[in-house]
DNA sequence: TATCATTTGTACGTATGTATT
DNA sequence: GAATACATACGTACAAATGAT
């Protein structure tokens, strides 16, 4: 019944016969999607070659190109050179484990692999700004993988005297904020962050492994101390087909924190 | 000394002549992309046509195509049939006045378009899950607008008895979250929030006004009361263009509510 | 009101580059 | 090296939306 012939019978000209004045390539995807999600392509799968399916439905490569860029866009499946295209085998959101690597400060399936370190810099003007600093900063530059696959690109700037409190090593196993809330929980005071969607940029997706202008979370994150000092600001870029933020707060915490303004997230150089 | 002649001369075919290895698309993306950030191409100024820019720089129409095509998907032009390619007039995040239309509750420069709108309704079990909920939902669909542009959908389920307490109407014109901490702020206890990117479907693209599979966030709130059960569920749709969530939160909130974990997202059908 | 030029969107066919197997 | 398969690119044609004539 869901034979390519059949499927090709319902598929209509844009053109001169009109029909549903549905693209052939948004119906094509559609069909796609359609069979993706009802699991009759599994995930993992390969699907039909460009020229395969455009001789099946009886239409040109560059639409069954321009459907596949389409699902592909949409984190459904992904095409390699010289391999074919296949249905993206996890599912759409992180759930269970990654979840948990991604919100819990304490996770403990995440690897670490540091790409840069250093100690004693200057706190970067735009992240400074608004609120009072330290001298000095130590910074990390990162990408957390779980179960294989780097899904986020940390870079994080923490005062070299909180640095100094934090077993030697340990931010290669840890995250900071995890450090942070150990080794100096009450002088802490308060958290800024600010969320936006960016599009990856060669660098960034090289680093997660996704592709160009693929869209990420963007993520700008300050914690003050008691003394109204940044204690720690970093910068965090995640795969936005992995991505999942869970909160969860008092409702007056919630009701009366509006509006923060943090710097303007726009400074982009993973 | 930037005219296109100039810059044709830099375009190196990725074949035969091989020379940078990048190929043609992506060197006209990032010349045009180098262009607007430097505001050599203002806002909402128009770029040349396809044809035009292909002739300039000896390329095929589809190429410069493709470069447009990824510069609309990063957000930073914009294509319409019949009248021609143009530069995103705003810039890329929100500020001032709409983020603040985003973040605060008492947001006072949006505009509320509602859609649906129905009264005694249960609520959805995918919304229900986890937690206890009323027996009875108000229910209300619609658009948020700044400035004339649509930048959330939003479907909130409200407890009937709750809503009982608004003003006739008031949700016409005010956030459903800020008539809740008028009216009933002391029975709330706490929020649950859920963050994802999700690429809009036609109907969402349709009413946020973007292109379809633009990204946009999508947030799946919960507000319990003293009693633990959901005051009220929203799910809200941002467009990912003009997406900022400012969040500030005391340190010790923060670090002690890590991995809530929400009913599953997935469920879309604004 | 209707037509026309302009411009993007879709689609076809073909050829070649390049990575994988 | 050969076969496979996606990626890029060329040229062409027509559809569809827009704005002006």
């Amino acid at each position: 019944m869901s034979t390519p012939a059949a499927h090709a019978a319902l598929m209509t000209r844009s053109g001169a016969g009109a029909g549903s004045g549905i693209t052939q390539y948004l119906q094509l995807a559609s069909i796609l999607r359609h069979r993706i999600a009802h699991g009759e392509l599994a995930g993992g799968q390969q699907l039909p070659t460009v020229a395969l399916l455009a001789e099946q439905y009886g239409v040109a490569r560059i639409t069954v190109r321009q459907a596949y860029h389409l699902l592909s866009s949409e984190g459904l499946v992904t095409s390699q050179r010289g391999r074919g295209t296949f249905v993206c085998p996890r599912p759409r959101l992180a759930d269970g484990p990654l979840r948990t690597a991604i919100n819990d400060l304490q996770a403990k399936d995440v690897r670490f692999d540091v790409l840069e370190q250093r100690r004693q810099v200057p706190l970067p003007a735009d992240l400074a700004r608004g609120a009072a600093s330290y001298d000095s900063y130590a910074f990390i530059r990162k990408v957390h993988v779980h179960d294989g696959e780097p899904f986020c690109l940390a870079e994080i700037h923490i005062a070299s005297e909180i640095h100094a409190r934090f077993p030697a090593g340990s931010e290669h196993s840890h995250k900071i904020a995890w450090l942070l809330n150990i080794h100096a929980p009450d002088r802490m005071h308060k958290v800024q962050q600010t969320t936006t969607i960016a599009p990856a940029d060669i660098v960034l997706a090289n680093q997660l492994g996704c592709s160009l202008a693929t869209p990420t979370a963007h993520m700008v994150r300050r914690i003050l101390d008691a003394s109204g000092r940044i204690a720690l600001a970093g910068l965090f870029w995640y795969r936005g087909d992995r991505f999942v933020a869970d909160v969860e707060i008092p409702f007056e915490v919630w009701a009366n924190y509006p509006g923060v303004l943090l710097p303007d997230t726009l400074a982009r150089t993973p």
